[in-house]
RNA sequence: GGGCCGUUAGCUCAGUUGGCUAGAGCACCUGCAUGACGCGCAGGGGGUCGGGGGUUCAAAUCCCUCACGGCCCA
């Protein structure tokens, strides 16, 4: 060891990871380069993360392995860009941030819009700093200058013109719409943000008295207290009763409502025997509530039906949205919430000896994601997309790889050959199936929300009556060519409302959107603005849905539509849009993945936004849920840096990641008195979860506690001098702990071992068997790593590496050439060189211990290998991936000489340890001519991994005092073990080996034996078999004679 | 109800077009403080590949079926 300070003898991963990051950021390694070479573009864009609350494990599992795709590609000298960012998640962050304001005893309400806004600003301000953090202290080799906000300058000005394209080309329109509502939160939810859940409830069956008090109809029901706005009762055309009743009318009890029977193919037939749940309980009549179910909604328009709510937003009885018949003995009712209502209405049933009969029964229920109550469907007016459009949804089909998904839907065009269709491939291949189904039933998106924070609607409205404004006859519910509004650069649209009123909308482009259309009246937008609202337009109060704006993400980061109004953009739509691939979880195929190709591909003539989805494993916790910001079960990543080490933690994620696998995560807590880990207690939340109790007590300290991680996310507990939060750890990131310090320590030794003379360049044909062999390993492991991360498989790329440099490098390599390394200079440099190209493969899955380790070995390795590229370089994360060139002469049996010495080795090793041979005894080998030759090809390897002192002709070997080994059909002595040999031992060893071999030879007689097996196997396989069968056989003689020279 | 995935050693998981004697890490057992590493070294035990049926010369791998678990969509 010459100009190197020492190395410490394990290594430290918290002592060293800031200087890295901080070197990295100094450099300006992971800078893009957009325009400044000719290089082939590698890109991703983060998904960003919530800035609800900090990352967990789930993140660092889907940002590692994209830095390992970066890293990786940034080193085989793709020019790269990871663009990094965080979302505003509307709905999550403004519950999260209500949540606070409730504890603090005000509410959004009460200090107003404004007020709340700034609070929120402030909680994502607080939030992204930490996301920012815990990605760089993950090792995330983003390009940080360019972080986003999807509420940033740069990605409003995306959306405010993304939604004037689409308003203009018709692709955005409101209407009045059953919507998902969520009473709690107060707004409505995409179908997405709908979970089911199984609930045990009742079915009701209400007596209704037919008009002409001939008799009853009989309904069925698990919502009677919608039947306030039912407009109609239906029956199966094909039930027997329906000819006589069809068209008759019924007195609809407590509202006192004519309401007719209609004949309708969607109402299922009651029959007590069918397997169908839904036939079994069915009385046959189903009340229609057009305003409260979806699917009567349905039946109201195919037979014209009213549609009267009776509910206002917070799912109260309400006659004030849309209920105008409302009789005496109904308003009992009002203002009863709908569980009140429900019992209330049963009550009215039961006493007016209208209620038929009560059943238990189960049904899905969907109830929000968000406050977890059940959604009430509603009527309200709401914005959607037609995603249904070909130009939206056909695009997004037509875009897949044909051999993932060959056939498209009927009514979606045919692809076509150049302009992106066809090129958006899943990994694993088996999420092309779940995106192309979520396609084929697509419905259009609500995209509006009852919010505050988010992306206000950029549309003006104001409703006058019919005969107020002059109308073309087209005029209505498409863009208007000509008005004063589109003269000054506006969109102009007009509908018919449900009241029959006159709705006008008019849609504001952005400013710097604006500014370069042509038309006739130049103004600006803000003067746009104050013309509208002096002519009685609103703005629309509500904000867009999240997945709006983070659906323009790969466009909008990177400065689309303008990106010359922002310097630091230009160039990169160009370059680096399609991203390579996009990294994500499978609940995000529907929510974002199919939005954001819709999207980009509109806006750039069928580009796609990436190429290749790899879809990634779900981390759940110890109790197999999934891990979530919103749960509170998450696992901070910085818990496990600090247990482990960052690349401890990278390694062992990236070697979970296999195709099929989602991954468990059982942690522990670290107390945070004593630093001892231990099991936390458990809860069971509302929602049915289990989660670390709030407040956990020391184990080793019944008067000391602490706070749990879901204590302070859900914002129960805060932490505390007495009461501090724990941090969490798990023995899982033991493995890659291990492996990082492995690694530290064999360049350790290396580095100990290289002195300063100077070497030439080395010719790896002059240089002995095993640095030779070593190459040819380093050849084909760098050739499989690169296979590995070409087809996404994460756990191979870190299996290879494992294998190879614990296995082989350390417990081979280092060892084989410990006797020699000193006074073989050339050596030196075959090892420097080694560790040289293992520092580069490990890098994009270790990048902090190879970078703390690279200054040395750059400065060690002082000459080159002929046909090993390793370019110098300061930086590790810059320098480039090995390129090998090993001239196919120096290998050809190489490996499989090794294999057979290694078996050998082992072979010897076994028996000194079966005869109980100290470690640095050494011993002497009598072996036959083809293994004396295969001794001397591998030069001494056998020799000093197996302890052997002297080799000689089997024929010299005493007659006694020595034992025997079966290697490849032959006998092999070895002597100079101890005084008395264990012959009962060897004889139990031999024995086994015996049983062993006659069980093979069976097996592969048997085979041969078989007409089948030798008319139908390919040749290569029978010539195998041949081959195995002629050395078992040949093992089992010599382990045979072995035995009988024995007794 | 429909779709997808899983069930392989005590535990966590590999095993890519069917073909060598089914592998790894952890845990376990036996040795060893050897000048890189005890976060280590050497050796070892442990599997009717969820059950049943089928296709095939040959099945952990393909097909059918059942059971259990998970996820997604209705």
């Amino acid at each position: 060891m010459t100009n190197q300070e020492k190395l410490e003898k394990s290594y430290k991963p918290l002592e060293v990871e800031e200087a890295i990051s901080d070197l990295w950021k100094q450099t300006g390694s992971f800078d893009a380069m957009a325009g400044s070479s000719t290089d082939t573009a590698f890109s991703i864009v983060i998904p960003p993360p919530n800035v609800t609350a900090a990352l967990h494990l789930g993140h660092a599992l889907n940002n590692t392995l994209q830095d390992v795709l970066i890293r990786y590609h940034r080193m085989a000298g793709y020019s790269t860009l990871w663009m990094p960012g965080t979302d505003h998640a509307g709905i999550a962050t403004q519950t999260v941030v209500e949540k606070r304001l409730i504890n603090d005893g005000t509410s959004r309400l009460e200090i107003g819009r404004d007020a709340f806004i700034q609070r929120t600003q402030e909680w994502k301000n607080e939030y992204e700093r930490i996301i920012i953090d815990q990605l760089i202290a993950m090792g995330a080799s983003c390009d940080f200058n360019r972080t986003r906000f999807t509420m940033d300058d740069l990605c409003a000005t995306a959306v405010r013109h993304a939604f004037f394209t689409l308003f203009q080309d018709g692709l955005i329109y409101r209407g009045k719409r059953l919507v998902n509502w969520d009473p709690v939160t107060m707004t409505a939810l995409a179908d997405d943000e709908v979970e089911m859940e199984e609930i045990e409830g009742s079915m009701w069956y209400l007596k209704y008295p037919l008009e002409d008090d001939t008799g009853y109809v009989t309904v069925a029901t698990t919502r009677p207290e919608t039947m306030l706005g039912d407009t109609a009762v239906a029956v199966n055309p094909n039930d027997p009763r329906a000819t006589e009743l069809v068209g008759k009318m019924i007195r609809l009890p407590i509202a006192e409502r004519l309401i007719p029977i209609i004949a309708d193919d969607y109402v299922i037939m009651a029959d007590s025997d069918s397997k169908d749940a839904k036939a079994q309980f069915a009385s046959g009549f189903l009340k229609v509530t057009p305003a409260h179910d979806p699917n009567d909604w349905e039946i109201g328009l195919r037979h014209n039906l009213p549609v009267i709510n009776v509910m206002a937003p917070d799912a109260t009885i309400s006659a004030n949205y849309g209920w105008d018949d409302i009789s005496e003995e109904a308003k009992m009712f009002l203002g009863l919430s709908r569980n009140d209502a429900r019992t209330s209405i049963v009550d009215w049933f039961r006493k007016n000896d209208l209620l038929a009969d009560v059943k238990p029964y189960t049904h899905s229920v969907g109830h929000s994601y968000r406050s977890h109550v059940p959604i009430e469907p509603w009527l309200s007016s709401q914005w959607y997309v037609a995603v249904t459009d070909d130009r939206l949804r056909g695009s997004a089909l037509r875009a897949q790889d044909p051999s993932q998904s060959p056939d498209l839907p009927n009514d979606v065009k045919a692809r076509n050959k150049d302009d992106g269709d066809g090129g958006l491939t899943f990994f694993p291949e088996r999420y092309a199936k779940t995106y192309y189904s979520w396609h084929e039933g697509i419905r259009d998106w609500c995209i509006s929300r009852q919010l505050w924070w988010g992306h206000q609607i950029p549309v003006w409205v104001r409703t006058v009556e019919t005969n107020e404004i002059e109308l073309e006859a087209n005029a209505i519910d498409s863009a208007i060519a000509d008005s004063e509004w589109v003269r000054r650069g506006a969109a102009h649209k007009i509908r018919r409302t449900e009241e029959g009123l006159i709705e006008e909308s008019i849609c504001v482009p952005p400013q710097s959107t604006l500014q370069r259309l042509e038309r006739s009246e130049d103004i600006s937008e803000s003067e746009l603005i104050d013309l509208l609202e002096e002519q009685g337009f609103e703005r629309d109060p509500d904000v867009l849905d999240t997945w709006f704006s983070s659906s323009l993400w790969p466009l909008s980061t990177m400065g689309w539509p303008w990106p010359e109004d922002f310097s630091e953009t230009e160039g990169l739509l160009d370059f680096y849009n399609p991203t390579s691939v996009l990294s994500t979880a499978r609940e995000i195929i529907t929510l974002w993945v199919s939005r954001m190709v819709m999207f980009n591909r509109y806006f750039l003539n069928g580009r796609l936004p990436f190429k290749d989805v790899f879809i990634h494993a779900m981390v759940q916790d110890g109790h197999g849920q999934k891990m979530s910001k919103s749960l509170g079960n998450g696992v901070d990543p910085r818990d496990i840096i600090f247990s482990h080490g960052a690349d401890a933690m990278r390694f062992t994620l990236v070697q979970m990641t296999t195709d099929t696998q989602d991954v468990r995560m059982p942690v522990e807590m670290v107390c945070p008195h004593s630093g001892i880990p231990f099991e936390p207690k458990f809860v069971r939340t509302e929602a049915g979860h289990l989660v670390a109790a709030p407040i956990q007590v020391s184990p080793q300290d019944e008067s000391k506690q602490m706070i749990s991680a879901y204590g302070a996310a859900s914002g129960v507990a805060e932490p505390s001098e007495q009461i501090p939060l724990a941090r969490n750890t798990s023995s899982k990131f033991d493995l890659g702990r291990n492996f990082a310090n492995k690694l530290w320590n064999a360049t350790r030794f290396a580095l100990n071992r290289i002195d300063e003379e100077l070497v030439t360049n080395i010719d790896l044909t002059n240089r002995p068997f095993i640095d030779k062999w070593i190459f040819a390993r380093l050849d084909e492991t760098t050739r499989k790593l690169e296979e590995s991360i070409e087809k996404y498989q994460f756990n191979n790329f870190a299996d290879t590496l494992y294998d190879f440099v614990w296995h082989d490098v350390c417990d081979r390599y280092l060892e084989a050439v410990k006797p020699s390394i000193d006074s073989d200079p050339e050596q030196q440099m075959v090892l420097a060189n080694l560790l040289n190209a293992v520092l580069r493969i490990l890098h994009p899955v270790c990048p902090f211990v190879t970078e703390a380790l690279w200054t040395h070995v750059r400065q060690a390795t002082r000459s080159s290998i002929d046909g090993v590229e390793l370019p110098d370089a300061e930086i590790l994360a810059t320098a480039s991936w090995p390129k090998l060139k090993i001239n196919k002469s120096i290998s050809p049996s190489l490996i499989s000489d090794f294999n057979s010495a290694d078996q050998l080795v082992s072979l010897i090793r076994s028996t000194r340890a079966e005869q109980k041979v100290k470690p640095k005894q050494s011993i002497e080998l009598y072996a036959p001519n083809p293994v004396l030759d295969l001794l001397d090809r591998v030069s001494g390897y056998v020799q000093i991994l197996a302890g052997i002192g002297e080799v000689k002709p089997i024929a010299e070997a005493p007659s006694d005092g020595a034992t025997v080994i079966t290697f490849e059909g032959t006998e092999i002595k070895i002597s100079g073990l101890n005084s008395d040999i264990d012959l009962d031992a060897q004889k139990v060893r031999l024995e086994k080996l015996i049983a062993d071999k006659e069980k093979q030879i069976n097996g592969f007689r048997g085979r041969l034996n078989n007409e089948g097996y030798l008319s139908n196997a390919k040749p290569e396989i029978i010539e195998e078999t041949r081959n195995m069968l002629a050395s078992a056989e040949a093992d089992l003689e010599a382990a045979q004679r072995s035995l009988t020279n024995l007794e």
